[in-house]
DNA sequence: CTAGGGTTAG
């Protein structure tokens, strides 16, 4: 679309007038520059509403705006998204005869791209710059195209830039260097790095951090990694793109372990640090720690950031608190999608299906539209709760009134919505009826239901599906052999492990974590290099004996560990390890923090429930499912605090 | 013209 500059200046200054409140002026210049040092200030301070304010006033007192006037004018219009008034401002450029100003065709540009009219930013662009060959006005355009999700154009243009000789600076990277930055554009990504080796232009520290981040959110964590040791002088920027890194891949023990070496080397944290920081916290369920953050935070007097809040929103959801969780979303003054998805989600995750659902309500009422992700909370809470008609309900209104089509993350929800409630057959047809081709998740979602119906047939065909998606996925396959085993199907048992052996899989030793006094220890299956694992194992022993002792009641287990002694490999749980670890240092009373992959491991319920007859401890378990990117790289027991 | 940020399952 381009718009086109209102030819009527009458009309233009109105528009304008309506747009920003009456304040009364103080002095009233009829010179410009008083006016331009002013707007200048309110721009550079982000305050763009008074900065448009004066631009109005300006007018109004009969001062001729100036090439020193429009491009914080523009930039404020850029950042409100005014289209409209972008436009009325286009035409008092034209008028005041600054349109062949570089600095303000750059700024014109740049506020068509930021209000999304590519096509009157290309035109200002075509009609004006192009004899010039000024590398500002390229750098504008060509960020606004990735702005815009036009990576080709983008690219185009950077070619036509090294055609014409035009200039190409550490800004030029720094607009063009996030269009590589999606997964799958790894490769892409390396080109852009070469080029900025090959013009010098790496050492520049803004395009060195912008290469981290690109890497980081392709994925190429190693990369990442690697760039950010040869970078000489880090900033706090390049620690912060280096952390949310991470934790965008999941990383969260990297992350502290980072946060750590950050606050050695003398950098002092911000907001932004916080935020990943936090999120990785969450993940970990380490609650003592998320606490020390937020003091942090408090007495750095981030408190009313927003992302921040969201972060710990999310933390106190993961970490057990939801009062606290609700406190603060309760306090933001103004509450996003992402905040109404985090609070939805703390509720669903703690089995509170009723109140999310009536906050996902609440939402819509106050005018908050549900994102696809939104969706994706409220119907996993559903699904957690058992409310699978309300569920149901959510899923049709999703298509029907926000007209969001749903993935098969939304799919693999109410799979698991249909099949925990029984409904294998419903979920399956469910399956079989989707215009999105279903991924492993969906199939994993029918394949946990039909374990827990112990429904064999069907598990069978989830599991065929779901193997063929994701063939190294090993979770599906002790599923299905756990299925099997509980069915009493012991040829099934082995055929599965039979499989297992000739794809080379090994099951990876599982792992769980241990809160001990705000540092989180990690335990792998069978892990002998902790510092107390003859302590350790000793306590293990005695309470295996006590069982045996207590009569019976470890028969399963003791089978268990029998024929976990013929198939090699398998050794000591990792949450018994946990478990015993905790014990040992703690008093009698209190209460230990496990955090377990509850979804493949199952019978760590019933050791606690064994352990806690016998000594005066209690356990609280927390889900890590999603964290099985411990157990590549950083995983040897050490002491993450 | 210009580097870093929050939410989602199994």
């Amino acid at each position: 679309m381009t718009v086109k500059p209102s030819q009527n200046p009458r009309i233009s200054t109105r528009l304008l007038q309506l747009k920003t409140p009456k304040t009364e002026p103080t002095t009233t210049p009829t010179t410009s520059s008083p006016w331009n040092t002013r707007l200048r200030e309110l721009a550079n301070q982000s305050l763009f509403t008074e900065a448009l304010s004066v631009y109005r006033e300006m007018l109004r007192f009969g001062a001729s705006p100036n090439a020193f006037t429009f491009p914080f004018a523009l930039k404020s219009c850029a950042a409100l998204s005014l289209p409209f008034v972008g436009s009325q401002l286009h035409c008092h450029v034209i008028r005041s005869g600054c349109d062949p100003e570089p600095f303000v065709l750059t700024s014109l540009i740049s506020m068509y791209c930021k209000c999304a009219l590519i096509d009157s930013a290309r035109k200002v662009f075509d009609e004006n710059t192009q004899s010039m060959k000024l590398s500002v006005c390229y750098n504008a355009l060509l960020s606004g195209y990735v702005l815009n999700v036009r990576y080709c154009d983008a690219f185009m243009l950077f070619r036509k830039m090294r055609e014409l000789g035009v200039e190409i600076n550490a800004v030029t990277m720094l607009g063009l260097i996030p269009a590589c930055a999606g997964p799958g554009y790894f490769w892409l990504g390396t080109f852009m790095h070469c080029c900025c080796v090959k013009s010098g232009l790496d050492v520049d520290l803004s395009v060195a951090n912008c290469l981290v981040t690109m890497y980081m959110k392709c994925g190429s964590v190693d990369y990442g990694r690697r760039l950010f040791n040869e970078i000489p002088d880090k900033g706090l920027i390049t620690w912060n793109a280096m952390i949310s890194g991470y934790a965008q891949n999941g990383l969260a023990t990297h992350v502290l372990a980072l946060y750590r070496e950050m606050k050695t080397c003398g950098v002092l944290p911000d907001a932004v640090t916080f935020v990943g920081v936090l999120s990785s916290v969450s993940h970990l369920g380490a609650r003592s720690v998320g606490c020390e953050v937020e003091q942090q935070i408090a007495a750095n007097g981030f408190g009313r950031n927003p992302f921040l809040s969201n972060a710990l929103i999310n933390m106190y959801a993961r970490c057990g608190n939801l009062k606290k969780a609700r406190a603060i979303f309760d306090c933001m003054p103004v509450k996003s999608v992402v905040s109404w998805t985090a609070i939805i989600g703390g509720y669903g995750m703690h089995g509170r299906g009723e109140v999310a659902a009536q906050l996902f309500d609440e939402m819509i009422r106050s005018g908050v539209r549900p994102d696809s992700t939104a969706f994706v909370s409220v119907l996993s809470a559903c699904s957690h709760a058992g409310l699978s008609d309300k569920g149901s309900n959510y899923f049709a209104a999703m298509e029907k009134q926000y007209g969001l089509q749903p993935g098969p993350e939304h799919y693999s929800c109410m799979v698991d919505l249909l099949g925990r409630a029984g409904q294998l057959n419903e979920a399956w047809e469910l399956i079989k009826s989707m215009r999105v081709k279903p991924d492993g998740a969906v199939w994993g979602a029918l394949l946990g239901a039909c374990k827990i119906h112990k429904n064999v047939e069907l598990a069978e065909i989830a599991f065929e599906k779901v193997i063929d998606l994701e063939p190294t996925n090993i979770g599906y396959y002790v599923l299905l052999s756990n299925l099997y085993s509980v069915a009493k199907n012991l040829e099934g048992v082995s055929r599965v492990r039979v499989m297992m052996r000739e794809r080379n899989l090994k099951k990876d030793p599982g792992c769980s974590y241990v809160e001990l006094k705000g540092r989180v220890h990690l335990f792998l299956a069978g892990d002998r290099s902790h510092y107390q694992t003859v302590e350790i194992y000793k306590m293990l022993d005695e309470l295996e004996n006590l069982f045996e002792e207590l009569g019976g009641s470890n028969r399963i287990d003791r089978e268990k560990r029998s024929e976990e002694k013929h198939s090699a490999g398998m050794a000591m749980h990792s949450e018994k390890l946990a478990i015993a670890f905790g014990l040992l240092n703690t008093s009698p009373g209190t209460e230990i923090v496990v955090i377990k992959n509850l979804r493949i491991c199952g019978d760590c319920h019933l050791f606690m429930k064994m352990v806690s007859k016998i000594v005066d401890r209690q356990f609280v378990v927390r889900d890590a499912t999603r964290f099985h990117h411990f157990k590549n790289g950083f995983c040897s027991c050490k002491d993450y605090w």
